[in-house]
DNA sequence: CTTCTTGCCGAAACCGGTTTCGGAACTGAC
DNA sequence: GTCAGTTCCGAAACCGGTTTCGGCAAGAAG
């Protein structure tokens, strides 16, 4: 079917075949040739297929920045990491990577990185970015109620997409996961355990999963029919040495609580530290749910029982939805939301001297 | 100093400033002004200097990708993931990219990252970055003695530095950190605690580190004039797991060793784990040393003995030294080592029944 | 006062694509 | 057989830079 093209085989060394090179084997110009591979409809559909045939047999890729020249696309997808933090994300990060990357290529586009450690740093990177068109958008990480990226990038008119949401979702589009869902469930799980007392341990509050969990234990509680004691509710915590100060403050509360649910697994390490230290058997005689699926957390004895969050799944799911974005999608109709999946590890346990029907009576 | 230069305040929304906006504003054409803010010698001090102070004044930041379409250069170092390996480097990765981006951010360049889980798809994806011109030239972490990787990009002509070494060192630019020296240097310190029967588990053969740090182990028991028992020596471990394996078989030697050096941190974990279930107390009826510098050893109890690896610096180096390497310096001028070092945790001691000044006799 | 350099800049080509515009050839209607 | 309407492609401008080439003016040499 069509032509055979004669594929020239003494390539100079690092000479690229440009689209001139197609247009001459087709013997048409170059204007058509580029026409025809951007599928423009004032070209004949055998003609179309003659190039599109002769565009592959001579091996025919082109250059993304001089495409970018008039298109202004460079087709790539922005990620500042902001390493201001306690090794917060790291352990996630080749993962959240490997599903940006995967969802970028597939679509021909790729991943431009950078580091930030404040805000103000943050913001003059996306700038340069911007600037320099080293993006077309930005996926942006661990966003906050109030968030100055989403402002900066909002006035430019620059794209982006959340992973988290936001304060005023005004023009976001974004991807995130249903913390407040896991902890009303995590309350749930330890309240079919008998657990009357459960305490909760909260994230750094200037970010907006700290506020959702945080509603989603409440609700856990009414759900169950628990009273809401504010004494076992301690949040702000960033650290897991501040993890392991509020597990304190908590076994200091009268009655103790009997279980502790964590914002997070960083924090679980630390709660779990300290109740070690005050004698206590984490999934004996405490209860301990996270929230992550760190694997620090997985490699505990016995390993942490938290909520796992499928971090590739969302770095594929956030390109797709900026590159739909940058191509002029409207950002009310890309917000999408998952849910993290409970693992059992070794840290839940009925509370001491509850009666439960642990064993089949045989 | 030099004529103010009004700025327009009214810019449209994402109407950029370029390089004709310059050189209307000076009075030159376009030609000239980028000879002289390209340091081009046939333009006077003071045009220069004008030029440059308008340039500053209005803004104006050249496109990166309309510069590439003439120079060929995108101002991109690459960088690809292999992620077929058992979380190895995962918990470094933030580090080694923060380096990476505060290398190459001072001179003006950006990182691109890729993914990629086979051999086959790395090269693919090495050639995809090349043939779209996404990066001027790549950084090869985790080298192998045989490198496929360094055949594929040495034949192409692209620029590429390794992190590692490499079996044929040929056109090769690299740094490195001297595992080697690492090993030896803990053979010594447990030999001065009064170890005489010292075992090594290695890491991944085909891996240049695993080599080297072999040699550095074998080298140091020469040094301490110790005698090298094969036995105790035991190589080729890739995960945790592997690590647990393989400090069983060094328990059940006879005699056993009383301490053992591991080629990385995530053998050290599971070698931990394996002696913990034996009945031993690390720090105190056994000893052992790891390499890496990774937070989960770091997080143990007690924590890793181990040699930590400043990531951060290396991703700096290997930035620079590739943008080095792309602007035509000789790869044999750009070869650098570096040390990793001795970071005390709490699992070397002297071997049990040894008489030690560990206390100052009062 | 010529002539030969040298310094310095303008003009224009160029890089590899995309997009606009106009017109030739073919079609269908009358 | 004419004319308006399509279909489809060529020609050329354009994007924002870089680089080559040539020429004008000033200074040096004769």
């Amino acid at each position: 079917m069509g032509e055979e093209i004669h594929i020239d085989s003494q390539h100079r060394r690092g000479a690229r075949v440009t689209i001139s090179d197609v247009a001459k084997a087709v013997s048409l110009t170059k204007g058509t040739v580029s026409r025809a591979l951007n599928n423009y409809p004032d070209i004949s559909a055998s003609t179309r297929q003659r190039v599109m045939a002769a565009a592959r047999d001579l091996g025919y890729t082109p250059l993304a920045h001089a495409q970018a020249i008039r298109t202004g696309r460079v087709r790539a997808v922005g990620l500042v990491l902001h390493l201001d933090q306690h090794d917060a994300q790291k352990p996630f990060l080749a993962d959240f990577l490997k599903g940006i990357t995967q969802g970028a290529s597939t679509e021909g586009w790729t991943l431009t990185v950078a580091t930030a450690e404040t805000e103000a740093e943050a913001t003059e990177t996306y700038r340069r970015l911007v600037e320099e068109r080293k993006a077309d958008g930005f996926i942006l990480p661990r966003t906050k109620l109030e968030d100055t990226r989403v402002a900066f990038l909002r006035d430019r008119g620059v794209p982006f997409v959340l992973y988290g949401r936001t304060g005023d979702p005004e023009g976001c589009a974004w991807f995130d996961l249903l913390g407040e869902t896991a902890m009303e469930e995590a309350v749930t799980i330890l309240a079919a355990q008998g657990h009357t007392r459960i305490g909760y341990i909260g994230g750094d509050g200037a970010f907006t999963y700290a506020a959702l969990r945080l509603q989603g234990y409440r609700a856990g509680l009414a759900a169950a029919g628990l009273r809401h004691d504010p004494a076992l509710e301690i949040p702000g915590c960033a650290t897991a040495q501040a993890g392991a100060a509020a597990a304190q403050d908590l076994l200091a509360c009268d009655p103790a609580p009997t279980a502790i649910i964590c914002a997070t697994d960083l924090l679980a390490t630390g709660v779990i530290r300290a109740l070690r230290a005050a004698g206590h058997r984490p999934g004996e005689t405490i209860s301990v749910i996270g929230y992550d699926g760190a694997p620090e957390a997985a490699a505990l004895e016995p390993p942490l029982s938290t909520f796992v969050v499928d971090q590739q799944r969302a770095g594929t799911r956030l390109a797709q939805m900026l590159i739909a974005r940058i191509r002029g999608e409207a950002p009310e109709l890309l917000r999408e939301t998952a849910r993290a999946t409970y693992r059992e590890g070794g840290t839940v346990a009925p509370p001491p001297g509850h009666q439960s029907e642990r064993e089949d009576p045989s």
